[in-house]
DNA sequence: CCGTTATTCAACCAACTGGTTGACAACGAT
DNA sequence: ATCGTTGTCAACCAGTTGGTTGAATAACGG
């Protein structure tokens, strides 16, 4: 629904295909145009082209022009966005285990469903 | 390929669902059978305890046993993982982002492809 | 044993994804 | 003007995903 939500979903979708991810790892290095990220792969230009253009879409890179080249660089902000919605959770989940919360999870109070892992009645 | 590759792969593919997201927010506050965790949704029990099973084996969350429900906790571990993989990056962006690096990239001396975003024949 | 609760399995479906090939567009060089 | 380079668009295909429903399993409470 939202648009924060609609812009995560195609982050995390982008970084969930490992030639994405290397892509990635060699635009951190230097920028590149597509032709040069094609070239090590076994896969077609047009395969490579494709995948960029999801990482653009996710917002994980931009590109610029320059003649007919059409170099791709990493554009930080996006990762930044991703960084921040797993730490919050990342945060929870560890303190909750060293605190051994899971012990005691409880809540739900509001409806006929009463009880969590451990009986209450 | 690699086995921590895959982990990521799943663990990017968990996430680039909302509701999946919206799953590990409510378990950030409390770990939930999957009873109530479909409790707020339209769909079916079968989708979320499905949609719990993808993020089990993305390593985002564990479950227990307790009679016949199957708690749901997250376990920080995994997104700590990908905490890893995406700071990397985004520090690189940034820096080289910051330094103009951009404008200078380059690499290319290792074949016959030689410039990349300006000339140098 | 039998019923209830909690959850999963199985089969199916529409929509999306990652790959292919072939044609085409944009630009620079000649 | 035409050619080579660089990249995209379009159509297609196989495999995956997110959803459905209905049946099955697991664990407890009589």
């Amino acid at each position: 629904m939202d648009d924060s939500s609609m812009r995560l979903d195609r982050a995390f979708a982008a970084l969930a295909d490992p030639i994405r991810r290397d892509l990635v790892a060699r635009l951190a290095v230097s920028d590149a145009t597509v032709g040069q990220l094609a070239e090590p792969y076994e896969c077609s230009l047009q395969a490579i082209s494709k995948h960029v253009k999801v990482l653009e879409e996710a917002g994980l890179v931009t590109r610029s022009r320059d003649a007919q080249r059409r170099p791709v660089h990493l554009h930080a902000e996006t990762f930044d966005l991703m960084t921040q919605w797993i730490e919050r959770y990342r945060r929870e989940a560890e303190e909750r285990y060293s605190r051994l919360d899971a012990l005691l999870a409880r809540t739900a109070d509001d409806e006929g469903r009463t009880d969590l892992t451990k009986d209450a009645s």
